[in-house]
DNA sequence: TTTTCCAATAAGAATGATTACGATTTACTA
DNA sequence: TAGTAAATCGTAATCATTCTTATTGGAAAA
């Protein structure tokens, strides 16, 4: 997802444009890793001197909540990063060194069929961890 | 996994047989459910009100690294329970009412085969949440 | 049985991530 | 440009978890 697309989606919310928003989505644009709350106040406090932690988590709340990112728990610690584009449903490797993604196309729910006749299913996660070529 | 087993693994690795340890595996042992740390606690300082976190968390972690426990992240908190006696890989459809699991038999990265021939695969987590029967 | 040793535990402080809240500032609208 | 609600700041609170130090308790040796 890029800038145009996110304050499409936060306009069509009633969300006010402001600086700081701007600019931490501008940090997920340049940025293809998952991202910690801490790793954005970092990068912001150069800028903001003054910025708090606050206004970083009600955001990526928000955004998270317009599907404007898309976040995950690794080692007890959430995790950032731009939703993907790709409309087509899909799951992610994640190297645990760089912290870098890759889109894995199929998805196990497609071949768990009726597997659970009587259950009511929500919702699913299935992850692959290791390490990049880059990083082996 | 039964308490006999769990502290055949026990003694095995030098570990002592304490009654706190004891009630601990106890507990999971007459619960299907995923635990946490606080459920513990809450349920043993009932015998003993001098119970301290840091026996619990201390334990759970030994637990864990023997495989007599098996841990994952369910909104935000780290929750136990005692490891599947099946041998066969699995996973798990949890229901987020009860806390009560069913096994899935089949694991995705069977059928991912070499979908991702230069990455070196550590770890991978699949997971179903929703609502089981009972619970519907 | 008694002694001894070291793992296990208690108590509570420390840490680290996250949330909450009153006061202030900012972005939009009329 | 003034009014108003949203957004942010500054800081405190909370919550899960880990750490520190002194004490206790299990089990092997004497």
């Amino acid at each position: 997802m890029n800038l145009q697309k996110a304050w499409g989606i936060l306009k069509e919310n009633g969300f006010k444009e402001t600086t700081k928003r701007n600019q931490i989505l501008e940090i997920f644009e340049g940025d293809e890793r998952y991202l910690t709350a801490r790793d954005i106040l970092d990068v912001m406090q150069k800028d903001y001197p003054s910025m708090s932690y606050d206004t970083v988590y009600r955001n990526l709340a928000t955004f998270v909540s317009l599907d404007i990112l898309e976040a995950t728990e690794l080692s007890g610690e959430k995790h950032f990063r731009m939703h993907c584009e790709s409309d087509h449903h899909h799951h992610h490797f994640i190297c645990m060194d760089c912290g870098k993604i890759k889109e894995i196309p199929l998805c196990p729910m497609d071949l768990l069929g009726a597997a659970l006749p009587a259950y009511e299913i929500d919702n699913h996660k299935f992850e692959i961890y290791g390490k990049c070529p880059e990083c082996k």
